[in-house]
RNA sequence: GGGCGCAUAGCUCAGUUGGUUAGAGCGUCUCUCUUACACAGAGAAGGCCAGGGGUUCGAGUCCCUUUGCGCCCA
C-alpha cells in the first residue's frame, strides 16, 4: 500500500516550473492532427488561436496576463475535447517602442546617437537587443503557462513574415490602393517621424487663449490695445496657438455673421510678417467661440486644411521636422514652436496687436509614445486607400461571417470603418519593414516589386534609391493570422489551420489591430481570418484607474506569482472578468484564489489518503459502486450536483461566460464537495459497506472537478492529478479506473449527460439534511453549546422519518450531536420540557439543553419565527391567488406551492409548540 | 457634438434565454488548532439592486427617462 506523503500546502513554486516542462516534453502543445505528420487526417476541424503578439521589447503586464490566461483556457479546453487545437506564439517588433528603447540604450551606455551609428550599425544594435529581451517576455509567457506550439512562434521581422509584408504591399500598389503624397498629417516632433490618426491621444487640458487683432490693409492701426474694435481698423481673432500665425493664409467669418460681413473679400495683414491675407466666408466658422473669425492655417490644422481646400489658399508650412520655425518665419527662424509662441505673442503685445489672454480649456493631441504634443504638419507619406479594405471589413461583420463578442462592440467597429480616412503607413524610422518602393534619379519614376530590383522598370536606369523609411508595425501586425502559417506560401499549415478560430484580444486594439485584420484577411486571403472576436477589458487597479507608470499605480505581475502562484492570478482574471468589461484587480482577490488553489491541494490529499488506504473486498469486475442504486443519499447528491455543473459549465464555456463557469465550479468545489461531501465521506469511509463506495464517489468527484478546473488552474490540477492517477492505479480500485490518459492536459473533457430522472428527489432530500444540521449548529452558537459537545436529540419526523432515520447518523456526525442519543420519531405526544424547539419544515427537533433554555426567550423566537413564517404564507396565498397561477408556468407556480405547503406545516408546528 | 458602458452588502465585484423574501471574496462580530486544509471550519450581522416611469402574472435582469461616474469616436 502506497502512502501519499504531500505537504500540507500546495507548494506552486516548486511545482510550476516541473509541470510546465513536462508538458513541453510531453509535446502536449503541438496539435494532435497535424498536416506534416504522416497520420494526418485534414477532415478533422481545428481550434486556432493565433496570439496578440507581445512588444518584442516591452515587460511583462496585465494585458499579457490577461490574454494568455483566457486564450490557454480557451485552448486547454479545445484541446481536452479532443479537438485538434493550435495556438501560434510571436512578438512583435514594435517599430516605434523598439528604436526608442534602442536609441535611448545607446545614449547612455556610448553615448552615440543613431545618426552617428548609421543605419546598418544601428540595425546590428536593435536586433541584437531584440534577442535580449524577446527571450524575457517569451520566458514570461511560459512562466503564465500558456499551451502554445513555441515550434511554430513567430517574428514580425522575421524571414518569412517580412515576406508576406513585401507581398501585401506589392499588391495593394499594384491594385492601386497605395499611394504617396503631401497630406497634412500627425507628425511626432521629437521622434521625426509620422504617426496615424489612431497613434493620436486626445486629452483635456488647460490651456491659454490669445486675442489679438488682424489689421486691415489701409487701416492705420492708430489707437493702444484698447482700441474700439467697431472703428473697422481690425478684425479681432482668437488663438488658442499663437506661433501658427506665421503659417496663417487667411482670416474666416461666418457669412451671416453681421459684425464682419463688411470685411469679407478685404485683406488682413498677418502680425509681424507683414504679408496680406484674405478675409474668406465660411459656415464652418462658429460664431459663438471666440470672436467668431477664425485665422486659417492649413499647414497646421486639419479643419483649417479643409478650410483652405474648399477656397484655394495656399498651404504654409512654417514648422521644420523638429517643429522649429523654418525661413518662412522671417524674423523668428530657428525658435522651437513653444519658444516662438512666447516671443512672437511678446513682440506682438510691443506691437500693440495683443487684445487680451485667457484661461481656456480644450483638447490636446499627444503622441501614444512619449506624450509630446503632435503636430499637425504636410508631408508626403505613404497611405493605403482604405475605402474599398473598409467596405468588405464591415460587410463580413454585418452578414455575421465574423461575430464580435460582446456585441455592443460591433455598433463601435462600424463607426469606425464608417467614417474612416486613409491609413498613413510610411515612418520615418528604421528599425522595421522597409518600404519596398525604389526611386528613379534619371526618371523620376517609382519601381515596385517582389525582389529587390537593380533596375528602374520605367527606363532601365540603374540609378535608383530605396525609399528609406520604413512601413507602421500595424501593416504586418495585420498580416498576422496568415503570415505566422506561412502566407504568401500555400504552406500545410495555412492550408489546414487557417483561417483561424477565434481572435481574442483587448478591446483597445479593435481598430489598432482587429479591423486591421480583418480588412487584410479578407483582402489577401479572400477568407474572414477568424468567425469570431472576442474581446476581454481592461485590468485596471483596486480603484478603478487605469495602470499606468507615470500615475505609480501599476502592479507588476511578476511579484504577484511569485507570492500567491500562476494559478491564483489567473484564475483571479479569468473569475472576476466578463467579457468587454474592465476589472480592478486587488491583491486580496489574488490571495484568496491562491487560498483557493490550496484548498483544492487539501481536498486532494484527503481523497488520495482514502484511495490509497482502501482494501477492496469485491472483484474488480464488480461495477456495484458505479450503480446508483447501492448509493448513499449523499453520493447520490454530490453525483447529481456535479452532473448539474458539467451541464452548467458547458453552456457557459459555449457562450463565453468562462467567468461565470469559474464562478460555479468554485462554489461547486468548496460549498458542495468539500464542505459537505467530504464531511459526510468521513463517516461513510468508517464503515466497510460504504467505504468503497465512498472512495470512488470522492475519486470520481476529484476527477472530474480537475478536469474542470484545468483550464483555469492548469498547475495545481495536474500536480494533484498525477498523484490521484498514481494512488488509483496502485489501489484495488484501479479496475475501475482503467483509462487514466498520459496527463490532465490531454484527458477527456466531462462531457455533460442528461439527467436520469433520480436526481431531483435526491437533491430535495439532502437539502433537507443540510437544512436540519445548520438549525442545529445555528441553535448550538447561539445557545454558546461548546462545538466539541456532543449533544442529544430529538427528531420528530413526520412525513420525513424514514429518510432521517436512515440518515440518523449523517446529521449527529454534522451536528455534533450524540448518536446513541438521537431518537427519531414520527410523531411525539407531548413536548418534551426544558428543551429547545426547531422548526424545519414538516420536521421538529428538541434539543434538551437543560439549563440554558428560558422559557420566555424561547417562547419570543418561535413568536418572531412563525410571524415571519405567517408573512410568508400570506405572500405566497396572495401571489398563488393572483393571475400567476394562470399565466406562470406549471413548474414555477408548483416550486411556488409546494414552498406554501412546507411554509404551512412549519406554521402549525411553531403554533403547537407555543400553545404547547 | 455622436456612441457605448457602469451605478447591487463597509470595500471590490458576480448575477445572459425576466421566475418570485438577492450572491461571492475581503472586512466586521462570536466560537473552534474536530486526525485534508487556520491559505481552515461553524455561526452571525450587513442590501427599498442610483432616482422616476413603463411592459409583464412576475423586473437587479427588458423599454423610456433623470442624475452621477467612466470610456471610445469626432
Amino acid at each position: 500500500m502506497t502512502k501519499f506523503e504531500l505537504p500540507k500546502a500546495y507548494d506552486f513554486k516548486a511545482t510550476e516550473p516541473r509541470i510546465y516542462a513536462m508538458w513541453l516534453e510531453g509535446g502536449y502543445f503541438r496539435p494532435s492532427n497535424d498536416p506534416h505528420r504522416p497520420d494526418f487526417d485534414p477532415a478533422k476541424k481545428p481550434f486556432v488561436l493565433s496570439i496578440p503578439p507581445p512588444n518584442v521589447t516591452g515587460e511583462l503586464h496585465y494585458g499579457h496576463v490577461m490574454f494568455v490566461a483566457m486564450e490557454d483556457l480557451m485552448i486547454r479546453y479545445h484541446r481536452m475535447k479532443g479537438i485538434p487545437t493550435l495556438w501560434v506564439p510571436g512578438t512583435d517588433h514594435a517599430g516605434i517602442a523598439t528604436q526608442l528603447q534602442v536609441e535611448k540604450d545607446l545614449l547612455r551606455t556610448e553615448e552615440v546617437t543613431r545618426e552617428e551609428l548609421g543605419r546598418e550599425k544601428f540595425l546590428e544594435r536593435a536586433w541584437a537587443w531584440k534577442v535580449k529581451y524577446h527571450s524575457i517576455i517569451t520566458q514570461q509567457i511560459r512562466r503564465l503557462g500558456a499551451s502554445c506550439d513555441w515550434e511554430r512562434e513567430r517574428f514580425t521581422l522575421d524571414e518569412g513574415l517580412s515576406r508576406a509584408v513585401r507581398e501585401a504591399f506589392v499588391r495593394l500598389y499594384e491594385r492601386g490602393l497605395i499611394y504617396r503624397g503631401p497630406r497634412l498629417v500627425n507628425w511626432s516632433p521629437g521622434l521625426k517621424t509620422a504617426v496615424s490618426d489612431l497613434e493620436v491621444e486626445y486629452e483635456e487640458e488647460d490651456a491659454t487663449l490669445y486675442y489679438f487683432k488682424y489689421v486691415l490693409t489701409g487701416c492705420e492701426l492708430v489707437s493702444s490695445s484698447t482700441a474700439d474694435p467697431s472703428t473697422g481698423e481690425y478684425i479681432p481673432v482668437a488663438t488658442i496657438r499663437p506661433e501658427t500665425i506665421l503659417g496663417d493664409t487667411a482670416v474666416a467669418v461666418h457669412p451671416e455673421d453681421e459684425r464682419y460681413k463688411k470685411f469679407i473679400g478685404r485683406k488682413v495683414i498677418v502680425p509681424m510678417l507683414g504679408r496680406e491675407i484674405p478675409v474668406i466666408a465660411d459656415e464652418y466658422v462658429s460664431r459663438g467661440f471666440g470672436t467668431g473669425a477664425l485665422k486659417v492655417t492649413p499647414g497646421h490644422d486639419p479643419n483649417d486644411y479643409a478650410i483652405a481646400q474648399r477656397h484655394n489658399l495656399p498651404i504654409i508650412s512654417v514648422l521644420d521636422e523638429a517643429a522649429k520655425v523654418n525661413a518662412i518665419g522671417g524674423p523668428y527662424v530657428g525658435l522651437d514652436r513653444f519658444a516662438c509662441r512666447e516671443k512672437l505673442w511678446a513682440d506682438m503685445k510691443a506691437a500693440g496687436l495683443v487684445i487680451k489672454e485667457e484661461p481656456y480649456h480644450t483638447t490636446i493631441p499627444r503622441s501614444q509614445r512619449g506624450g509630446e504634443i503632435v503636430e499637425p504638419m504636410i508631408s508626403t507619406q505613404w497611405f493605403v486607400r482604405i475605402q474599398p479594405l473598409a467596405e468588405a471589413a464591415l460587410e463580413a461583420v454585418k452578414n455575421g461571417r465574423i461575430r464580435i463578442v460582446p456585441e455592443r462592440f460591433e455598433k463601435v467597429y462600424y463607426n469606425w470603418l464608417e467614417n474612416i480616412q486613409d491609413w498613413c503607413i510610411s515612418r520615418q524610422l528604421w528599425w522595421g519593414h522597409r518600404i519596398p518602393v525604389w526611386y528613379c534619379a534619371d526618371c523620376g519614376g517609382q519601381t515596385c516589386s517582389h525582389e529587390d530590383p537593380t533596375a528602374c522598370v520605367h527606363c532601365s536606369s540603374q540609378n535608383i534609391q530605396q525609399d528609406p523609411d520604413v512601413l507602421d508595425t500595424w501593416f504586418s501586425s495585420g498580416l498576422w493570422p496568415f503570415s505566422t502559417l506561412g502566407w504568401p506560401e500555400a504552406t500545410p499549415d495555412l492550408k489546414y489551420f487557417y483561417p483561424t478560430t477565434i481572435m481574442e484580444t483587448g478591446y483597445d486594439i479593435l481598430f489598432f489591430w482587429v479591423a486591421r485584420m480583418i480588412m487584410m484577411g479578407l483582402e489577401f486571403t479572400g477568407q474572414a481570418p477568424f468567425h469570431t472576436v472576442y474581446l476581454h477589458g481592461l485590468i485596471r487597479d483596486e480603484f478603478g484607474v487605469k495602470m499606468s507608470k507615470s500615475k505609480g499605480n501599476a502592479v507588476d505581475p511578476v511579484p504577484v506569482m511569485d507570492d500567491y502562484g500562476t494559478d491564483a492570478l489567473r484564475f483571479t482574471l479569468l473569475v472576476g472578468s466578463s467579457p468587454g468589461n474592465d476589472m480592478n484587480l486587488s491583491l486580496k482577490k489574488v490571495e484568496a484564489n491562491r487560498n483557493f488553489a490550496n484548498k483544492i491541494w487539501n481536498v486532494g490529499r484527503f481523497v488520495l489518503n482514502a484511495v490509497s488506504s482502501v482494501t477492496s473486498q469485491v472483484s474488480g469486475t464488480d461495477d456495484r459502486s458505479l450503480n446508483t442504486e447501492h448509493w448513499t443519499l449523499a453520493d447520490s447528491w454530490i453525483w447529481a450536483r456535479m452532473q448539474a455543473l458539467v451541464r452548467d459549465v458547458e453552456r457557459l464555456f459555449q457562450s463565453y461566460q468562462y467567468g461565470e463557469a469559474g464562478r460555479q465550479i468554485y462554489e461547486f468545489f468548496w460549498s458542495d464537495f468539500a464542505d459537505w461531501y467530504v464531511e459526510v465521506a468521513k463517516l461513510q469511509l468508517q464503515r466497510v459497506e460504504s467505504r468503497e463506495q465512498t472512495t470512488v464517489t470522492l475519486a470520481r468527484v476529484l476527477d472530474m472537478c480537475l478536469r474542470l478546473l484545468h483550464p483555469f488552474t492548469p498547475f495545481v490540477t495536474e500536480e494533484l492529478w498525477g498523484h490521484l492517477k498514481q494512488a488509483a492505479l496502485y489501489s484495488p480500485l484501479s479496475t475501475r479506473h482503467t483509462n487514466w490518459p498520459e496527463a490532465l492536459i490531454i484527458a477527456p473533457w466531462p462531457e455533460p449527460r442528461p439527467e436520469e430522472g433520480w436526481e431531483a428527489e435526491k437533491v430535495t432530500d439532502f437539502a433537507l439534511i443540510q437544512e436540519i444540521v445548520r438549525a442545529i449548529r445555528n441553535a448550538r452558537a447561539e445557545k454558546k453549546v461548546s462545538p466539541a459537545k456532543r449533544i442529544p436529540a430529538t427528531i420528530v419526523g413526520g412525513a420525513k422519518t424514514a429518510l432521517l432515520n436512515e440518515q440518523a447518523a449523517v446529521i449527529a456526525a454534522l451536528a455534533s450531536l450524540d448518536y446513541s442519543l438521537l431518537s427519531i420519531l414520527d410523531s411525539l405526544p407531548a413536548k418534551p420540557e426544558e428543551a429547545i424547539a426547531l422548526v424545519v419544515g414538516g420536521v421538529e427537533i428538541y434539543l434538551p439543553l437543560a439549563g440554558l433554555v428560558d422559557l420566555g426567550e424561547e417562547c419570543a423566537r418561535l413568536e418572531k419565527e412563525l410571524a415571519n413564517t405567517q408573512a410568508q404564507i400570506e405572500r405566497l396565498g396572495k401571489l398563488l391567488a393572483s393571475d400567476f397561477a394562470m399565466k406562470a408556468p406549471a413548474q414555477v407556480v408548483q416550486k411556488e406551492r409546494e414552498k406554501l405547503a412546507a411554509y404551512r406545516k412549519t406554521a402549525e408546528k411553531l403554533k403547537a409548540q407555543i400553545t404547547g
